[in-house]
RNA sequence: GGCCCCUUAGUCAAGUGGGUAAAGACGCCGGCCUCUCAAGCCGGAAGCGCGGGUUCAAAUCCCGCAGGGGUCGCCA
């Protein structure tokens, strides 16, 4: 690649609540695309909103980021060459800026007041016309603005848009878009307050910090025109633009803030790897060019390609997620998986001597999401009450007589084992299985039973009893013969 | 409503006019394995929004329609 810029791209988040899948979906593209060149990822966060402003936010942004393992070369906590990082402390600048446009006939005062406004906008409104502004201000002279200035009239600077003639723009994802010049809204570049708008700090602190890839959501693809204009005005260069489709939840609803697991916190907290959502989200709205789809982040970096980046929403698919965890936890070693899985376990057993790692490794390939671990054991630690109609099973060939037969022949052999483990009672059991001649399942399903008193359990009778033990098994087993008399 | 954008199975999607019987994944269904449930392996059903055109050839190009999304703030 003979790239004779490095590539920076940022995240730019507003602090105004939690990160949802698609915020971070954002910021994962940014973060793919500076990697995979060789280049920087930036986090700035733009808190201009002082209303809107969500007291520690800012933290969950920075938490979010890190466990999904998006670290960022330049931010408000690390500085960096192009600080700072916080939008709200780069106040000073911007009005320079906008008054240079002004010099150069690219931005205009405008003084007129929110009555006028919310006139003018009534009456378009009742005509039929788009709501923007009507250049009111456009044309003043020199005098008549030096005059309201002294006079103290309060006032903002527009952009000054063109008013003919149609504005072209390239975007990576949806290719070239052309719209026409009488849709351009002269936008406030600067407020009453001196402040900046978004959509000027945008243009400016990305120009300053040097961003040469802006990657961010489609609903700012049709004020990317006016972006660009400001860009011209000032004669810098524009950045490649990636716009993103929105994740959604379903055909027509976008992913909402107030959907609770929406949020990757939320997500974590249920049992999610931050892997596996990082991965999924990956997947949403992009696909690779193989027919692999699970990555690591590190794996994702040296897959990704904004060619891939496909341009119609993509919906939210809870199944896929779980799948994709399910993938990543069969993945995880089996000490890690019992080091997570231990926590979830111990909810329903609070057996001192259980053998963790013993059950991890029969919860591994029977776990999508650790949430679902606890209802998995819960026979652990107390035998449930359970129906003898479960000792029946039409394809072991076995019923209650059946049952209390095996039982009762299986009971003697396994008092006898001196050793306790599952190879042990393999050996023993399969010892009885073949001195009686009969099948596997007439002798080992209804010992299932017996032990866990459920219909479904992680792993069979054999291995039941190796976590259980020796004493409580054979007790569970006498039990199981005394409900069967 | 104006403007911009999108439209391949239930979902994510590959596909970029001449070797497609239209990949793959999740889910679903069936089978194998098996002491249950999983995991694993094998197989199956399921799709190019609609209508025109251009062409020897269209999911791929053009036009129209429909549906959906976005935007139209001194919010970001």
């Amino acid at each position: 690649m003979s790239d004779t810029k490095t590539v920076r791209t940022r995240f730019a988040p507003s602090p105004t609540g939690y990160m949802h899948v698609g915020n971070l979906r954002t910021a994962l593209y940014a973060y793919l695309l500076a990697r995979k060149n060789g280049g920087q990822f930036l986090l700035r966060i733009e808190d201009t909103d002082r209303e809107r402003y969500v007291e520690g936010a800012v933290d969950i942004i920075y938490n979010t980021l890190k466990q999904a393992g998006l670290q960022w070369d330049e931010g408000p906590d690390i500085g960096g060459p192009c600080g700072p990082y916080i939008q709200s402390e780069r106040m000073g600048m911007f009005k320079g800026y906008a008054e240079r446009l002004v010099e150069s006939g690219h931005a205009y005062y405008c003084f007129c007041d929110k009555e006028r406004l919310e006139e003018m906008k009534r009456v378009q409104q009742a005509s039929g016309i788009p709501p923007m502004y009507d250049g009111h201000c456009r044309n003043l002279t020199k005098e008549e603005i030096a005059e309201k200035l002294a006079a103290g009239i309060p006032y903002v600077i527009r952009q000054k848009c063109p008013r003919t003639g149609t504005v072209s723009f390239h975007d990576e994802v949806f290719g070239d878009i052309t719209v026409d010049a009488s849709v351009l809204d002269d936008q406030v570049l600067i407020k009453t307050d001196g402040m900046p708008t978004y959509n000027f700090a945008n243009v400016v602190d990305d120009h300053t910090m040097g961003i040469t890839h802006v990657v961010r959501g489609s609903e700012y693809l049709s004020s990317t025109p006016k972006y660009n204009l400001l860009y011209e005005a000032f004669g810098w260069e524009k950045p490649v633009y990636i716009h993103c489709s929105p994740v959604m939840k379903s055909a027509t609803e976008k992913l909402s803030k107030r959907n609770g697991d929406a949020s990757f916190e939320d997500l974590i907290a249920q049992g999610y790897l931050p892997e596996a959502v990082v991965n999924y989200i990956a997947l949403l709205g992009w696909s690779p060019k193989g027919e692999e789809e699970i990555f690591s982040l590190a794996e994702l970096v040296e897959e990704f390609d904004i060619a891939g980046i496909s341009k119609s929403g993509a919906i939210f698919d809870p199944l896929k997620l779980k799948a994709i965890n399910g993938a990543w936890i069969r993945r995880l070693s089996p000490e890690t998986f019992a080091a997570l899985a231990e926590p979830y376990i111990r909810k329903t057993c609070r057996k001192e001597d259980l053998d963790i790692p013993a059950v991890a490794a029969l919860l591994q390939p029977r776990t999508e999401l650790l949430q679902d671990i606890p209802e998995q054991v819960d026979f652990i630690d107390a035998l449930p009450d359970y129906d003898i109609a479960l000792y029946t099973h039409k394809k072991m060939k076995t019923n209650a007589e059946t049952a209390l037969a095996a039982l009762q022949a299986a009971l003697p052999v396994l008092e006898a084992l001196p050793d306790w483990t599952a190879d042990a009672i393999h050996e023993a059991l399969f010892g009885l299985i073949a001195a009686q001649g009969v099948k596997n399942g007439w002798m080992l399903w209804p010992i299932r039973v017996a032990v866990s008193g459920k219909q479904f359990t992680p792993g069979g009778g054999i291995e039941l009893c190796a976590i259980l033990g020796k004493e409580e098994s054979l007790s569970r087993i006498r039990t199981g013969i005394e409900k069967l008399k």
